[in-house]
RNA sequence: GGAGGAGUGCCCGAGUGGUUAAAGGGGACGGGCUGUAAACCCGUUAGCUAUGCUUACGUUGGUUCAAAUCCAACCUCCUCCA
């Protein structure tokens, strides 16, 4: 990579988040002379955002440390029509009081990663349903649609592949495509934004907008994109026995999120150090280079800090701690995630079943029985084989609790209340 | 509009009348080994009130003792032609 001279690129690029860049050097002496304002998009399909977007949050973080403006856009509007890239079903479509619920609780994320406000480099959220419901469609068509020729878009990769491999292309792709270029254009107007970052996925459309700018308005835009996260063994990053890796502690306690970074494989640890800790480089080159056992405490530290970050100094050390007395102790622990159990239910006794599915440690009574079968299931440390087990009174513990787990790793605590 | 091809479980993909809850692979989960890692080995991978029952091979009907497999209509996608 280039040497760069700006702050905000030359942290980018030593941690690790640059792929590609449109007109480097152009942007980072844009980058030393003055602000630069920059966006990255959100969907709003669920309540939470999960750690494959944890990627572009650390760049507007970045960015605002750097003392530039972050922009965070909300595609408010761009969910109501679908996004069609998931492809295989149609994605129901979310009506507009879900996506403001979702919208309300994905910002509670952002304010723990940005600081927003009204300063020079406050971050800023926006939702492109403000702009894109408005269109008119013949006046859209008439001053944008001259602008995009069938002959270039066809070029673009993620078209080329979906051709390639036969797959249907549909006519509201690529207008999606066109409304998220004429996105960047409308956040240039209104706040003078000129720089788009998202995933290498997003390489083509934010090229799009970047044209789009260039041709509408004169003006010039730019692009920066990151590798898409995977593993080193390939896996796509973000899921685990449960599902997503949501961001939100409503939706994946931080516990388990401590637990989802922790879990890193070997070869990820120094990467993940640099983009998802702020901890200095030098410190991060000496705990990458630990070997064998010892970089488990690489990964204790990597998991508390990423934890931190997303719910606070304190939960994270609750979640360290209780992983420290869960697994290199063996003892109960009561920062496990805990499952409440009505007295009412729990009174005639309670089969192991039926416990695990409420744990949500099994999806269905099957599961939880194959399981049982294959000796993955223990009550308070100790393994069950029967599956037909009652859960009594006697198995509660003097901390009032009986510790349910599942395999190695997956351990709640059940609380009759 | 015409001709041809396709639609199978989380995904890919075999199966063209019964022994098929459906080969094989991937993924995922569990067990083993270890370091709460990777790799590797083994197992599991529809639901239930469970020696049985119910759902399941695009949808709906039909033929048959019996259908993912045959027939009809419909839906969707692909290819070629107009």
């Amino acid at each position: 990579m280039t040497n760069y001279k700006s702050d905000f690129l030359r942290i980018m690029s030593e941690r690790g988040y640059i792929h590609q860049c449109s007109n480097e050097e152009e942007l980072d002496a844009k980058a030393i002379d003055g602000k630069v304002t920059a966006y990255v998009g959100f969907d709003c399909t669920a309540k939470s955002l999960h750690v494959g977007n944890l990627l572009g949050i650390m760049m507007l973080r970045k960015l605002q440390q750097a003392g530039h403006k972050p922009i965070v856009l909300i595609g408010g509007g761009t969910t109501r029509v679908g996004d069609p890239s998931g492809k295989d079903d149609t994605r129901q479509l979310l009506n507009d009081e879900q996506i403001n619920e979702n919208i309300a609780s994905i910002r509670t994320v952002f304010e723990r990663f940005l600081t927003f406000g009204d300063g020079p480099t406050d971050a800023l959220m926006l939702n492109n349903a403000d702009w894109l419901l408005k269109l008119n469609y013949i006046d859209f068509l008439r001053d944008y649609g001259p602008h995009f020729t069938i002959n270039r878009m066809m070029t673009f990769e993620s078209v080329k592949q979906r051709l390639d491999r036969e797959q249907p292309l549909t006519f509201l792709e690529f207008n999606y495509m066109i409304f998220q270029a004429y996105d960047f254009l409308e956040l240039n107007r209104q706040t003078g934004c000129n720089l788009q970052m998202g995933g290498s996925d997003q390489w083509g459309n934010i090229i799009n907008g970047i044209e789009l700018g260039r041709r509408v308005d004169s003006t010039e835009l730019y692009a920066l994109t990151t590798a898409l996260l995977t593993t080193s063994s390939g896996a796509k990053m973000g899921k685990t026995a449960k599902g997503a890796v949501w961001l939100n502690a409503d939706m994946l306690s931080p516990y388990d999120y401590w637990q989802f970074w922790r879990n890193t494989e070997d070869n990820d640890v120094g990467r993940f150090l640099r983009l998802f800790t702020e901890l200095p480089l030098d410190e991060i080159e000496r705990l990458e280079k630990l070997e064998g056992a010892a970089l488990n405490d690489a990964k204790k530290i990597l998991a508390t800090t990423a934890c931190a970050m997303a719910h606070g100094q304190e939960p994270a050390e609750t979640a360290q701690e209780t992983a420290r007395k869960t697994f290199e102790q063996g003892t109960m622990a009561e920062g496990l995630p805990t499952v409440e159990i009505n007295a009412e239910e729990f009174s005639g006794g309670l089969g192991v079943l039926a416990a695990l599915v409420t744990a949500n440690l099994a999806k269905s009574n099957g599961e939880a029985r194959r399981h049982i079968k294959g000796g993955a299931v223990k009550i308070n440390d100790e393994k069950i084989t029967d599956e037909k087990r009652q859960l009594t009174g006697d198995d509660i513990t003097d901390e009032g609790v009986i510790k349910l787990s599942f395999g190695k790793k997956r351990h709640v605590l059940l609380r009759i209340k």
